[in-house]
DNA sequence: TCTGGGGTCCTAGGACCC
DNA sequence: TCTGGGGTCCTAGGACCC
């Protein structure tokens, strides 16, 4: 019966912060506004890129991933300033506190932008009026400025916040993809970088018109199934939904550091991991997840990188196994050359109420005498199945929400679901 | 004076199994 | 007698994004 009736289109919005953290410290200080300023890493330290900078900035030329002294050439008055990550995580969670105030539906994708699901939200009035209002709030009560797009998905709603900065409001429907989207280079879609732009360019696709054109055939012998999903993109087709519980299911957990200079000293180096192993592991406490691979990252000198991973026979949480696991990786698989970065990150994590079903009989066994728990929580899966557990689990810790912090950036948008 | 740090997803080859 | 075909797991690397 519905399936005779045209299937009621979404009303997505995605919400992105405008040069966020350069946009926090400007709050925080309002004396800065106005200012070419810019959030950079240490050069001492060999970290000084620029992260954010203001718009004041970006008149000079300056951008993100420049280096700092090329930043200061192109400026000399400009504001540098060392990272704040409390103060944007605080006013983060201020932005998506708002967001939910207008739906349940709010996801968030890194720490400055989140998509929303407003579509049943008609009673508060046009999606432009909701925009507007949520544009005006977190002006007036964070002091802080954002752009929205508003279209029938994500993809479009993404494109669309993209198009008028600072503290634009953009529509982008159907209807208006040839005009407003078509005439574009490949490049500017997002999801598509130099790589893959230079073999759109090889087989006679420029615009985004001649990638919505293309034939199927010819997309997927060049760039395989992800071919056909960004033709679908460029025809303005997205069916991917707004999910709120994205953000609980982390695929790893990692922590790198460029070092202050290149070494060879395996002392020091072994030092790093350690250092690097204890952040992973008290991070990985705090999600309640337990890794069961672990993998090694070194960037040489002359910037070749190379990862190295194992799969472990148990999961692993506490730091000194993650950093022994990460410490034989290392000295296997290190020929000795001159070490610029070094990163340990634990992947294929699972919750720790899951891990006793990976261990082997002896250590059950060990640890059911140790903690009755691990009976119980295997007795309710088998009689309820795993998936409940972990939801009654996650939904009775309040602390989870906070955690979704800890990360910045943790989701690809040409993820299907 | 070069080029951070945190992620996700995809591909591809070899091992191994049936 | 010289050889199939599918599936999964493990590992390494690449592309992309913020």
């Amino acid at each position: 019966m519905n399936s005779y009736y045209p299937k009621k289109g979404r009303v997505i919005l995605h919400v992105d912060m405008n040069s966020f953290y350069a946009s926090v410290e400007m709050a925080f200080d309002p004396t800065l506004k106005g200012k070419p300023l810019a959030i950079a890493g240490n050069p001492e330290e060999r970290k000084g890129i620029i992260v954010t900078c203001s718009y004041e900035a970006r008149k000079f030329g300056v951008r993100t991933t420049m280096p700092l002294w090329e930043a200061k050439k192109l400026c000399s008055q400009l504001i540098i300033m060392r990272p704040n990550f409390d103060r944007y995580r605080a006013a983060s969670k201020g932005m998506f506190d708002i967001l939910r105030q207008y739906s349940d539906l709010v996801e968030p994708v890194s720490i400055d932008e989140g998509y929303m699901d407003i579509s049943e939200g008609a009673e508060m009035g046009t999606p432009i009026e909701i925009a507007q209002s949520i544009q005006n709030q977190i002006e007036r009560e964070l002091d802080l400025p954002c752009s929205i797009g508003i279209a029938p998905n994500k993809f479009l709603a993404k494109t669309a916040s993209d198009m008028k900065k600072p503290m634009g409001i953009t529509v982008l429907r159907k209807r208006d993809i040839p005009q407003i989207l078509w005439p574009r280079d490949v490049v500017e879609m997002h999801g598509i970088g130099q790589k893959t732009a230079q073999k759109l360019y090889t087989i006679g696709v420029k615009t985004i018109s001649d990638l919505a054109h293309k034939e199927d055939l010819q997309l997927k012998s060049t760039l395989g199934i992800n071919g056909i999903r960004l033709k679908k993109r460029a025809n303005g087709e997205d069916t991917r939904p707004v999910d709120p519980d994205s953000i609980y299911d982390f695929k790893s957990v990692g922590n790198s550091t460029t070092l202050p200079k290149d070494s060879t000293n395996q002392k020091e180096l072994l030092n790093v991991i350690h250092t690097l192993s204890t952040k992973v592991a008290s991070r990985l406490k705090n999600k309640g997840m337990m890794a069961t691979t672990i993998q090694v990252m070194i960037r040489f000198k002359n910037r070749k990188t190379i990862t190295r991973s194992k799969k472990v026979k148990n999961p692993v949480q506490l730091d000194q196994s993650i950093f022994e696991e990460a410490k034989q990786l290392f000295l296997k698989h290190w020929n000795g050359d001159s070490i610029r970065l070094l990163g340990v990150t634990g992947q294929d994590l699972i919750e720790k109420e899951d891990a006793v079903e990976q261990l082997d009989l002896f250590s059950y066994e060990k640890a059911a005498e140790k903690e009755p728990l691990y009976d119980t929580i295997s007795r309710l899966q088998k009689k309820y199945g795993k998936k409940m557990i972990k939801k009654g689990m996650a939904q009775s810790e309040p602390n989870k929400r906070e955690n979704q912090y800890d990360t910045s950036f943790n989701k690809d948008f040409l993820r299907e679901d």
